[in-house]
DNA sequence: ACGACAATATAGCCATTGCTATATTCTTGT
DNA sequence: ACAAGAATATAGCAATGGCTATATTGTCGT
């Protein structure tokens, strides 16, 4: 009853290791960037409609205090995606700009598809939040060439 | 420049404040529980299969190191999803059970729907890995009735 | 029965992401 | 021009989820 009481025998319910193994590996990594992409793309939003992104709108968005907006805003600066001047708003790098495209145009498809299966606009909202940073390449095409089908 | 430059003029990107506030955290609320249903789930997987759940097939699972394990299963235990006796493998209480089976249901309609998507079925679980936790019962309905009206 | 090895427990470290409290700087109205 | 209030910076704390190293306990084969 140690090693392999059941071997292979019924091999029910459990799927192959490696494969699970690889799909775990992936969640926690995108675990990592799911917050990065979240503040990206909040800040291109906000410079897009007003024109500059505080930490206090930033912070009232997000549903955080400003500390915490403003630890991961130097995070952000270091890794390169945003450039801050101190006691002023931040600012898109290239690289910023990049990212947050990406994020919203895979945001806007997420919460179309949904909508297109007739789920409310309300949970489609919310569920996309979560949603989107899991989605890859492929899952992404193929809700893509669904709404196309509908529409 | 400070308050507001641009007050609701062109209303651009940005979504209504609250309903993004209320999407963020319930984002939030999910990452937290996240973790907790791969585990559960898990551990009736490998207790289905196996007979029993040891910490090293966790761990060799969730491709983590044992004593990141232990530590969660201690708060499992906390939490009155799993009992464990020292040196000896963890068995699900009925709440844990109950906790498994929605889990494990959900994990299943989620990565059926991205199969009948037409995606491939190692993307379709990797994917689902990270989706399924994100999904609220709306969504999961939607998902079983566009399933339903394929087969 | 007991030694070797496998599994679990524990200690202590680090990074991340939240918080509150408080100091500093900017902005604005009079 | 300057005081008051708003925004940002910084310090320090807690919880979570990883890790390595090592001690303890179980189990199995001979």
């Amino acid at each position: 009853m140690s090693i392999k009481p059941t071997p292979e025998t019924f091999q029910g319910v459990l799927v192959d290791a490696d494969t699970q193994i690889e799909s775990f590996r992936q969640t926690r990594n995108s675990r990592r960037t799911e917050l990065v992409e979240d503040y990206v793309e909040l800040i291109a939003d906000l410079i897009a409609d007003g024109g500059e992104a505080r930490q206090v709108d930033i912070a009232h968005r997000l549903g955080v205090a400003q500390p915490t907006v403003a630890k991961m805003l130097k995070r952000l600066a270091a890794e390169g995606f945003i450039q801050q001047k101190p006691y002023r708003g931040v600012f898109l790098t290239a690289r910023g700009n990049e990212l947050a495209a990406r994020s919203r145009e895979r945001h806007h498809i997420v919460e179309s598809f949904l909508c297109a299966l007739g789920i409310s606009p309300e949970t489609a909202r919310i569920d996309a939040e979560g949603i989107e940073h899991y989605v890859s390449a492929e899952t992404l095409e193929a809700f893509k060439s669904h709404l196309a089908k509908l529409g």
